[in-house]
DNA sequence: CACCATATGTGTGCTGCCGCACCGAAAGGA
DNA sequence: TCCTTTCGGTGCGGCAGCACACATATGGTG
């Protein structure tokens, strides 16, 4: 964690999207910090001081029980941020946030993203649009759970994480992921042999490699690629452009569904 | 359906919300629309051409699966609105909203929603808080599906829609609430039977009467308390007051979660 | 090198939910 | 009034995931 390259701001898509006059504004108060495995950026229900913006960290949202039980809701990588209740008008949440994969990340404090955020300028949009992404996600999270083996699931938790890494290589132990997912250890077990015996990955003590993502996205639900859709199309729309999200100009060639009168 | 006494836009918790001023830049384009049963105010990937606001009629979001199986991610009632995705930046989303308790809801034509919305006042942050309190429902509802039983989640369904009802009636077949909850039907007639008995609820042919309303949430998981009280904070706290969003005054007694420096 | 904590593999029995099949009763239209 | 449709109740076989228990391997530490 000392050698390698330090990161930048702008590996992070989101601050990587703002315009020059945002970040000039920002990025002053801009701050490095390491994200050790395990760590957390939120508890559950107290209240938020940062917002974060992952550069090669992952970060999972997860919701705990009163009887202590977790589970994932979404995973964030750099291309988004943590902390998008201070934008809704909360101070906190009922759900935590716990660091996936080690890395670092960049934060705000609370009142320099709120002076942006009111503004009501490229900020606000974006956020806005990161959010729609993450309920997607949680979405989807919401269906897998109910319908889908902890073998596509296990599968679906893969590959969200591998698209928020440069390399192949998770470090991770099947506790944690059962831990993440909300099941047992010994599930993922038979779930990780299944695909080890594929050839899909390979692991040992708690060092996962993905050696055949096609097969991989092939063994998921239909989750992950439909999150990734729409995410693709949310978020990778805008990081060079200027966003603009106000004029209305689809070509609506839609039908009435509700009927117009009775 | 005709003899009802005509609803009102004040039933609906959000709008009551709005200024004054902002009530007469928008009631007048607001539509009086009934909503049947089962009717879809949106479907899966079409884009949306107003917001709805329920007076007395429930909706329900729904993601659809590819092999066409469903499961509900939300239930909203005159405690908010349908369309956030408008103002979040999409046009479209990968859910559908479908009735689950006939009656009336207000709408408005997205371009009106849009310009008010871009005046970034008052409308700006109820749909933020709005969206907020939405996020919690549907994460809920992901850890529900992962954890608890069907049982459990049929009281909690039950609970989530009487909230949004002025009486304690439903009129739905164990079919639907199969469909709603991504079960069997038979799963629902077990979990119903077992209540039933309990005389905790009562019901024929569709049409379903909670008796025993506090014996209902002592039986629910704790889901539905969670989202409540939530969401009471949330959005209690404006019907009446100015929403001031934007101060910083929270005794922040809160301790470093990530360290400071490594 | 010995030891121990950690990570993973495996077995047994149980429970909840599923898929399917079928039944009876009530509602409602002709 | 009859007939069809809808709704709810029930039984059975099967499987996935759970709880618990235990075995084995491996890396780090003293």
């Amino acid at each position: 964690m000392s050698v390698k390259p330090q990161p930048h701001p702008q590996q992070n898509h989101l601050l990587a999207a703002l315009t020059p006059e945002v970040q000039s504004r920002l990025f002053p108060y801009l701050e490095l910090v390491p994200l050790p495995l395990r760590s957390l950026l939120y508890e559950s229900r107290r209240p938020m001081r940062h917002v974060y913006f992952p550069t090669d960290s992952i970060v999972s949202l997860q919701y705990v029980m009163e009887n202590g039980a977790s589970t994932a809701l979404s995973v964030v990588g750099n291309e988004g941020l943590l902390g998008i209740t201070l934008f809704m008008g909360g101070e906190s949440t009922p759900t935590r946030s716990m660091v996936q994969s080690a890395g670092y990340a960049y934060r705000l404090p609370r009142l320099r993203v709120k002076e942006e955020f009111n503004r009501h300028g490229q900020l606000l949009l974006l956020m806005l649009r990161y959010t729609q992404a993450l309920i997607t996600q949680i979405s989807q999270t919401a269906v897998c759970n109910r319908h889908h083996s902890i073998d596509q699931q296990l599968c679906r938790w893969l590959l969200l994480s591998m698209d928020r890494l440069s390399h192949n290589h998770l470090t991770m132990t099947q506790e944690f992921i059962g831990n993440m997912l909300g099941v047992r250890r010994e599930g993922v077990t038979q779930a990780a042999l299944k695909l080890q015996q594929q050839g899909v990955i390979s692991y040992a003590r708690g060092m996962i490699k993905v050696l055949d993502r096609p097969k991989l996205e092939a063994l998921s639900c239909e989750c992950h690629g439909v999150v990734k859709k729409e995410t693709d199309l949310l978020l990778n729309y805008l990081p060079q452009r200027q966003v603009i999200a106000d004029v209305d100009t689809i070509p609506t060639a839609s039908l009435p569904i509700v009927p117009d009168a009775r």
